[in-house]
DNA sequence: CGCAATTTTGACGTAGTTCAACACGTGTGG
DNA sequence: CCACACGTGTTGAACTACGTCAAAATTGCG
């Protein structure tokens, strides 16, 4: 039916399979098999580019990264991430800006803000990734002719939403910066462990500017904290390749 | 129309007007006028008291709260405070307890749970509350036969998960513990300003201790801070009264 | 009142910030 | 090609906000 095929052409980057996807109760065809229209051909729009090179913007500035979607913009479709990783950045009423969160390939982006008119945040691609695209009208038009899409979009909505505040919860009101660190570590090879397979490993591509953002502490005191835990054997960084090499003990540093 | 009466009785809780419950979508009559039933009298049970006396486990211990239910029991309902305040608890795998929110008139407890098995956490009554019930099964018995109604539960899901990201986004990631506690109780006065109309004043029934929780840091800093912002005439705290003096002060207090 | 729980205040140590210098890679322009 | 700017990451030293421990003050209740 919808197995895709495990090939690595010519794009390098490694692409979720759909059975790994969190958009997968709405991209698969709906109802029963003798139905011969596939209603999601409506609305999604498989694997699109999205590589740093796309944001006309600035077209030879490497760092800029493509912005998938900006906030307080109009929102006309969300996302699933078939490769890649996304940071989704939010600015507060004086300008300044927050990381809020990360995504990986399988998760949605912008899910969250379906049935509001605008995006709360910005999407920005690191590096070159791609994206599976839901527009909404089409999405909600659809979702009112099929009942059964309709139940399949608000449990994956539901589930979404407390998948979102688990991840949020594990990481607030952390004693200490280390044990915050670890518990962020912990979390997203956890979460590319679901289409990488390996809950050691990962290739970050996120800067440490952003992680530091993200986790509220200053990008010295991360680096500080990220060669303390390499001195104590815990995690390997060579490059932009990060190694859990003791879990169970990063699991207790986690643990406040 | 709702002037509420400044009475201090024995029955100090005000009820929260439905035309500014968050669960109304779901609680008024569905449907064209002239359908002569009433499809929530099904599933809604209203006004509910909910007062520490209930708690049967400790019957003399006034500081037990009653709890309305409990994290990891079956989901049978959800909630909408008519009165008081809740705080919602929640227990990591070591058993600690963290204090992951607080529930104010017209808002709405354990509906981001609607759709799975069993609650994510606890909710404890901080006094003599009262709640409107609605039963997980028969809302989605009946949504199932009302469109309508069904439409109205995902806008009311969404817009909740959205305003709960709003709130908790207002909080994560401030630089210090005075902005931190500058945003939060701007936050909870501005809640609470939906049904008492007054979004300076707050009469606050939440301990030292849980705020502490709640905002990660410790009760000593908490009452430190609090003193601070009294001295600096930014806030009056009279016995359980709490009174925003200078709310354009706070707001840039909190913006970091 | 008198006890217990809660809150506040004080003194001190430390984790994390701040400021500054430095190292490294990369793109740019003379 | 080298010199330079620039972004990113690491390290050092001084400062400070918050946590910790301890004790006093206040509140609440039988």
């Amino acid at each position: 039916m919808t197995l895709p095929s495990k090939s690595k052409n010519k794009v390098p980057s490694r692409f979720v399979d759909c059975v790994n996807c969190s958009m997968q109760a709405i991209c698969q065809p709906i109802g029963p098999e003798d139905q011969s229209i596939d209603l999601s051909n409506n609305y999604l729009t498989r694997r699109i580019e999205v590589s740093a090179e796309k944001d006309a913007s600035q077209h030879l500035n490497q760092a800029a990264g493509a912005k998938l979607f900006e906030q307080a913009k109009p929102l006309t479709a969300i996302f699933a991430v078939c490769s890649g990783t996304f940071k989704l950045t939010q600015k507060n009423e004086e300008g300044i800006e927050k990381v809020i969160g990360f995504r990986f390939p399988g998760e949605l982006i912008a899910e969250d803000a379906l049935f509001l008119e605008s995006y709360n945040y910005s999407a920005v691609a690191l590096g070159d990734n791609s994206v599976c695209e839901v527009f909404a009208k089409k999405l909600s038009a659809c979702s009112k002719l099929a009942p059964e899409l309709q139940l399949n979009l608000i449990q994956l909505l539901t589930k979404q939403s407390y998948e979102q505040q688990c991840n949020s919860q594990a990481l607030v009101g952390k004693k200490s910066a280390e044990s915050l660190l670890a518990a962020f570590l912990l979390n997203i090879c956890q979460r590319n462990a679901k289409h990488s397979g390996n809950s050691a490993k990962l290739y970050l591509t996120i800067s440490r500017h952003d992680i530091a953002c993200f986790l509220g502490m200053r990008r010295e005191t991360l680096s500080r904290l990220l060669s303390k835990l390499q001195q104590e054997q815990l995690i390997k960084i060579s490059g932009k390749q990060l190694s859990l090499l003791a879990i169970d003990t990063l699991r207790q540093l986690a643990n406040n």
